[in-house]
This record gives structure tokens, sequence and C-alpha cells, in this order.
DNA sequence: GCGGATCAC
DNA sequence: CATGGTGATCCGC
């Protein structure tokens, strides 16, 4: 039935890689022939090992359609059932929705690229972008118009656009400047989320409602703070950059005429904001470009969902705010194409076009064919974004699950070679996981073969490991077992990774305490809004069921890992400095887990409450890890 | 728990 | 000459 309406696949994929295609989302990208780029874009690819594998990918990718369009035997009357569905839901969701909260989404201006120009201004006026011939990570938006974007490699964009400087990386620089705008996301939400160096999500909402009382000596700011001024090259560059240059508000000219006299110096201009949300932002984006020299974007909107796509909207150094009415936010989310939403990617952008679906509308519009096709978790997600709903509180940061490291190099196929590598990056991961003190039961292996066939090969192991040798010896059995696998053919490898997952709540710090406070006070602050935000938080988590759980089992963590410590330190040193320590698990033991009654030094285990034989505290902390598992 | 895939930056 | 690295999540076993 379906099929007789949408019957054909995207017309101007046939025969097309549209997983090479440019991707003409992000800003900046108007008005450029992009015809005349795909073709260049194609013609350096093709025949490339590259290509073939994206080939290939694109081929499975329109299997799964084909399968979907198949599996669109679908009666009317399922339809109507899950149509019913869909609307209970719509009903269940419109009752939550939070138009309360004044959500941002902070985003700064071809970040990498810009910090470049920056500090080099013979980049200024050319096309540039950061990265190698193999890869760009950005590209200013000079370049943008050939079409040379992110995730492009250099010498592809170089076809583009042959006066393209390449400038290499300087993360410890952009860093430095991540720090200095994180700064002043404090002053608006302490519990802000970072997203990467340059992006970050606010909730404005509590800040917006103390401005309203500020006199307007607190909303003044003034131009050019003069504290971050480090070295001489940053006052020249405060030079540069002085009035007449366009890199300045425009306003320091045109609001501000009181000041013009003395604009050579510019120290007494300065600007007062208002106390609306869009003052406050504007407020937020002025005072990082006085800092840091550079422009940031902006999106206001009652959740994050939408503040992120209202972000992208005037880029770049504009900021849109999307007024928190239900109607306002259908209206925006109508015309929203898909690709546009964070999580949509090519691939679900091309599973939906196939049905038809282009726009948020029609996500709605569809939403029971969806139901029956897409599994739970993606058309409740469809659904959310076709409602313009979204998180409308700011989540804690959560911890990591996973840490690792990879590589890519020249083909390598010498199994001596291919071994010594691995340890290297074993010991670079045992290196990373000591800093945050983390030890993980899970080692994964990942091998990238020269046609870029991906593969993974994990292994999940009774106790956590840390050290470079214990990870090795794991890395090194997978990577044979997949060399015997490939035998006799050798690995013809072009990138190697080693991650560890599955981490042990790692002792000393206390992460584990503090998660269980944010789980309990799941929202920030203390204001009404963190019960809303846990009501929100346990409704999105599906976890509300076992939370129950969580909590005895989280105590019983915590109290055991103490334990471990104050073995350990009892172990180490004999002080006996012990007598705050909490009571014991039970009668037979003390807090140090030792038996309290004198002659046996064995350790006891404070949750099977076995004594372990081993005396060595190593084997007695794998043994409770062992059973907290 | 495993492995492939998708996604964001 | 030449298509990245890190972390997360989901799905179907």
């Amino acid at each position: 039935l379906f099929r007789m309406e949408n019957g054909s696949l995207p017309p101007k994929t046939e025969g097309f890689v549209s997983r090479m295609a440019l991707n003409d989302n992000k800003a900046g990208m108007e008005g450029l022939d992009r015809d005349k780029i795909n073709k260049i874009i194609m013609e350096t690819s093709k025949g490339s090992k590259f290509y073939e594998n994206e080939l290939k990918r694109e081929q499975q990718v329109n299997q799964r359609i084909e399968m979907m369009l198949q599996k669109e035997q679908i009666t009317e009357q399922q339809l109507k059932k899950a149509q019913a569905q869909v609307e209970r839901m719509v009903a269940e969701l419109e009752e939550s929705r939070d138009l309360t909260r004044a959500i941002v989404h902070v985003d700064m201006d071809a970040f990498y690229a810009a910090v470049e120009m920056r500090d080099c201004p013979e980049l200024k006026d050319k096309p540039m972008a950061v990265g190698s011939m193999s890869m760009l990570s950005t590209s200013n938006y000079l370049a943008r118009k050939y079409g040379v974007r992110a995730a492009m490699p250099g010498f592809i964009a170089k076809k583009l656009c042959p006066h393209l400087v390449i400038v290499p990386t300087n993360f410890d620089k952009y860093r430095a400047v991540s720090n200095e705008i994180r700064e002043i996301f404090t002053d608006y939400d302490p519990g802000f989320m970072p997203v990467s160096l340059d992006e970050a999500y606010l909730d404005f909402t509590e800040h917006v409602e103390k401005r309203q009382s500020w006199p307007e000596s607190l909303r003044t700011r003034r131009y050019r703070a003069s504290t971050t001024t480090t070295g001489e090259e940053s006052g020249k560059l405060a030079q540069e950059a002085a009035p007449g240059t366009p890199d300045l508000s425009p306003v320091l000219f045109e609001d501000s005429p009181s000041s013009s006299s003395n604009s050579e110096d510019a120290g007494d201009a300065f600007e007062i904001f208002g106390t609306s949300v869009e003052e406050a932002v504007r407020e937020m984006r002025f005072r990082i470009e006085q800092k840091t020299m550079l422009t940031a974007s902006a999106g206001i909107a009652p959740n994050m969902m939408l503040a992120k796509v209202c972000s992208d909207k005037n880029k770049p150094n504009g900021q849109y705010r999307l007024p928190p009415t239900r109607e306002a936010v259908m209206e925006f989310v109508c015309d929203l194409p898909v690709r546009k939403v964070s999580g949509v990617g090519k691939v679900s952008e091309k599973l939906l076009s196939a049905l038809g679906i282009s726009s948020c509308s029609h996500l709605g519009q569809k939403m029971a064919l969806l139901s029956l096709l897409f599994s739970e978790t993606s058309w409740h997600h469809f659904l959310q974004v076709s409602l313009g709903l979204g998180s409308a509180f700011i989540p804690r940061h959560e911890e990591r699950k996973s840490m690792s490291t990879e590589r890519t190099f020249k083909e390598m196929s010498a199994v001596e070679e291919q071994l010594s590598l691995c340890h290297e990056l074993c010991e670079d991961l045992a290196n990373d996981l000591k800093k945050e003190g983390l030890k993980g039961k899970t080692v994964t292996l990942k091998l990238k073969n020269v046609n870029f066939e991906v593969k993974t090969r994990a292994l999940t192991l009774p106790y956590p490991v840390a050290t470079a040798d214990e990870i090795f010896t794991v890395a090194k059995d997978l990577l044979k077992t997949e060399r015997d696998n490939e035998s006799p053919q050798p690995l013809r490898l072009r990138l190697m990774g080693v991650r560890v997952s599955a981490f042990v709540s790692s002792d000393h710090k206390k992460p584990l305490q503090r998660s269980i406070v944010g789980f309990l006070n799941s929202g920030r602050g203390e204001s009404g809004s963190s019960q809303r935000a846990k009501q929100q938080h346990l409704k999105e988590n599906s976890q509300l069921s076992s939370s129950s759980q969580i909590w005895p089992l989280g105590c019983q963590r915590a109290r055991a890992k103490r334990l471990q410590l104050q073995a350990a330190a009892a172990s180490t040193t004999q002080q006996a400095g012990l007598g705050t320590s909490p009571p014991p698990v039970s009668g037979k033991t003390d807090a140090s887990g030792r038996c309290p009654d004198g002659g046996s030094p064995a350790l006891v285990c404070p949750i099977c409450l076995l004594s372990q034989d081993d005396d060595d505290l190593g084997m007695f902390n794998r043994h409770v890890d062992l059973c907290l598992n």
C-alpha cells in the first residue's frame, strides 16, 4: 500500500554514494555549486580503497531500506492500532511538556580555524582549514564557500580550493581558550554541560530570575577587559583588532557615541545589557568576544534539542530565541529538516527519506508507520522530536564508561611490528587510565585493515585491569586470535586501537558517593527546579523500576570500597587511626576487614564474609571486586 | 557480554 | 602520497 505512494528511492542517489556527498547541513554553505563540488569529490575519491568501502556500506544501507519497505506489508488494521497507540502517547507527552526553562546552546564559530586566524593575521583574508592533508578538523567561512569543510581530507580540499592554507592543530591552545569561555559559562550556570571544547548547554532560568533585580552596574560590561593579555603577542593582537576592523561588534561605534572620542584606547567603552534572557545571552557572547577575540553563536529554547537547532540558525556570531509557547515550538519544528536534529545522521536521514520523510512534520504524520518499522527507542525519539520535545533540564555530567586510544598508520603486516605497536597503545592507555585512577574489566581491540574494514574483539575478565602489562596480556591474545582467524593471510592493518571499559568504581577519590548524591537530588540547585528535573529524569530514564534496587546496592558497594581502602591503609602502614571508621558489616569483622580477635592475619571479605586465605592485598581487592559483581 | 553500526564533535 | 580519534549508544544476537 505504502509502496504505491512512495515506491522509489530518492532520485539523485542512484549510482551515487550519498555517504560521500557534500554535507551542506552546516552553516556557511549557502550559494555554492554543489554539483561541481560533488563531482570533484567523486573524481578524486573514485577507485580508492576508501571509496570502495563507502560503496559497500552504502549498499548495506540500501539493503536495509529494501528490508524496511518489505515490512510494509502492514494491514490497515495494524496501522489503525498503531495510530491509536501513538495518539495515546502524544497526549501523555503533551501532558509533560515543560516550557518553563530557558535552555541555551552556545557554539563557537569555526572554533579551531578562528583561533588560528586570531593568532596569525596573515590568514584572515585567506581560505584556511585546520588539520592535515589527510584530514581537516574545521575550516573558516572563506574556505566553506569552496565546499571545504570539517571531516574532509586535506588533499581533496586542495582540489576544491587550490589556495587553501592548511594549519596543523594546536590542541593545547584550543583547550586554553576553552577554559576561558567555560569560566564565563560558570557565571550563568555553574552546572553547565560541555559538549566539546567549543560547545556547551546552559540552563539560564535561574540566572535570569536573579537578574531581574540586578542594578545596571551588574549588567554593565566593558570592552576589551584587560586581564587576559598575557604576553606581547596578545598585546599586539589587541591592537590589530582595534576599532576599524570588522572583528569588533559594530555596537561599539553605533551605540556608544559617548565613548567614541577615546575609542583609540577603548578603555572607557562599555555596554549595558538588559534583564531578559536574550540580553543575558548577548552579554555572555559579548564577554566571550572581549575575552578571547572570538565569536560565538547561541540558541535559546525551552529544551536542549531545540536550543541546539536554534544555535545554528543565526550562525556565525548570532543568536536566536524560540519563544516558550507551544504554538511557536510547533511552528518552528514543522518545516525543520530531520537532519538538523542531533541524533539524526546520514543513515537515519536516508532511511526516513525512503519513507517520504524529510521534515519533522512528516515525522509526525507517519508516526504510526514509524512505530511499526523502528525500534521502540527510535520511534519514541522521533515522536519527541516531532512534538518539539526534548530534555528541559541539563543532566549532570556522567562518569566516563570507557577509555581508548587508537592510531592510523601506513600498512602494517609484520606480526612483530603489530605486537610492538599494540604494546605501545597499551602503555599509552594505561597512562591515561592512571591519570583518572580507573580500572576496567573489559579490554577491546580494534582493527581496521587496508580495505577500511573495521573489526572489534573484546574480552571481559572477572577482575579489573589497569597496567600496560595487564592490558597487553589480553590485547595481544585478542590480536593472536584474529591473526589465527585470518591465517594464512596476514593481517594487513591500517589502524589499531585498544579500549578498556566496564570500570569498577575506582578507589581514592569518591566518584561513587558523588553519583549517589547526584541520583538522589538529580536536579541541580536547590530551587523548585530540582523536583521537576527529577521527575523528568526519571521519566526519561528507563531504569525507573530498578532505582529502588540501585540504592542499597550502591551503599553496599560504597561501604565495601571504604573497607578496601581502609584495609589498604592498615596493611601498608600499621597506624591505628581507624577510630572514626564506620561500623563493621558484621560482628565478626572490624572496619579494616581483618578479624578482630587477634590471631589470624587473614582478610575477611565484607560482602561474602568469608575469610580470604591469601594475605596479599591485591588478591583481596580482586576478590572483593568479584563479589561486588 | 559481543560485535557491528550509527552518531556527535 | 593521502579519508581521524574519542566516547557513547543501540540492536540483534
